[in-house]
DNA sequence: CTCATTCTATACCGTTCGGTATATTGTGTC
DNA sequence: GACACAATATACCGAACGGTATAGAATGAG
């Protein structure tokens, strides 16, 4: 591994274990074996660094849920296939999907919190854009398409992050099964 | 307002808008307009300040909360009512319920985390209970009361959350119908 | 071999961090 | 008036903060 991707890599490590605010870059470099100018050669700044470790590790869950979030005629299937590859993406990347949640509950004005917005905003986007396709079928979401979708987000997420708890981080399973029945039990409550 | 409750006071301000650890003890005492030496008379460290903090404006809360969490042989109106007092508290006092929020799913190896677990543990606690006490009639719990519990306060804790986002943090509004939608939502899943 | 470019280290910058030793100012008590 | 005690300010501490000026090593191209 080189310089810049053990760095991206530590910056994770700590960043979730502690938070942006209360970790160093020292200490960073330090836990990579490299010094100050190196960090600061491939990332400008420490706040170029998290911007940089959000991108990678963000980007490509992006495309996967681009993809998944495609619109096929059935609003339930598209929403499991959405929550399944959040899922999915919490299993591999846990540390990530744990700093991740955490940046989008930090403070507003925080350095933190605007770094991670733009990836809120495209995965907010991405949920979204199902509940404005199924518009049609539906036809009574009444301008409400943001409401269900922040709902569902704050759903999954949440259920997600408690499995991956219990489970102590790793050999976290969340089954075909228990996904639909979330997805169920939040449909059931915008069609009643 | 005497000094030890402005100092409070402020540092639910920044704590709120930046952060805890993007927060520094001089910034509060000059809002604050008193001087570091009289912060650490009252609170003898930074992280006794969100100690006390925390402790002030959340165990008012807790006493309400334990109250309404009294299991009267009806779950449905238990949850509600548990439910119904986090939504009065947060509109109460946005800014500490925001605050609570953002500790609640920062770094758990990072002091404010700390801080936050007692507080933490008591709501799971109180929410727990209720399902501990419908467990006699409902009977087919199979010791899954932790994790219905945490789902519940998950689903409340975010929906609340959006609630007073969306309306700009003061002017919420959270009716018992929406309350008892929200609690139906939930048991639904329960229950199938 | 030479030169440009990329990458990395030594050593340092000014600022801010959380925290404190010491002294002074009320304020009510005897 | 003397005393105790709570409350506050001045001035300071060493350490850690994010960041950088400068120079040296490595690498590939001509």
């Amino acid at each position: 591994m080189d310089n810049r991707e053990m760095i991206l890599e530590t910056a994770l490590d700590l960043f979730y274990a502690r938070g942006y605010d209360a970790v160093g870059v020292q200490e960073i470099v330090e836990r990579s074996g490299v010094t100050k100018p190196t960090l600061y050669y491939y990332f400008k700044s420490k706040y170029g660094l998290l911007e940089q470790l959000l991108e990678s590790r963000g980007e490509p869950f992006m495309e996967r849920l681009h993809k998944a979030c495609a619109y096929e005629g059935d609003l339930r299937n598209t929403l499991s296939a959405a929550a399944g590859e959040l899922a999915s993406f919490a299993k591999q990347e846990p540390k990530f999907y744990t700093l991740f949640l955490a940046l989008y509950h930090s403070a507003k004005e925080n350095e933190a919190y605007q770094a991670v917005r733009p990836l809120v905003i495209r995965l907010q986007q991405e949920i979204e854009q199902i509940f404005v396709s199924a518009a049609g079928i539906l036809g009574n979401m009444h301008g409400r398409q943001r409401q269900f979708s922040l709902g569902f987000i704050g759903l999954i997420l949440y259920d997600i992050k408690m499995k991956l708890e219990v489970n102590g981080g790793l050999r976290m399973t969340i089954s075909q099964e228990e996904i639909h029945s979330l997805v169920h039990q939040f449909m059931h409550g915008i069609y009643s």
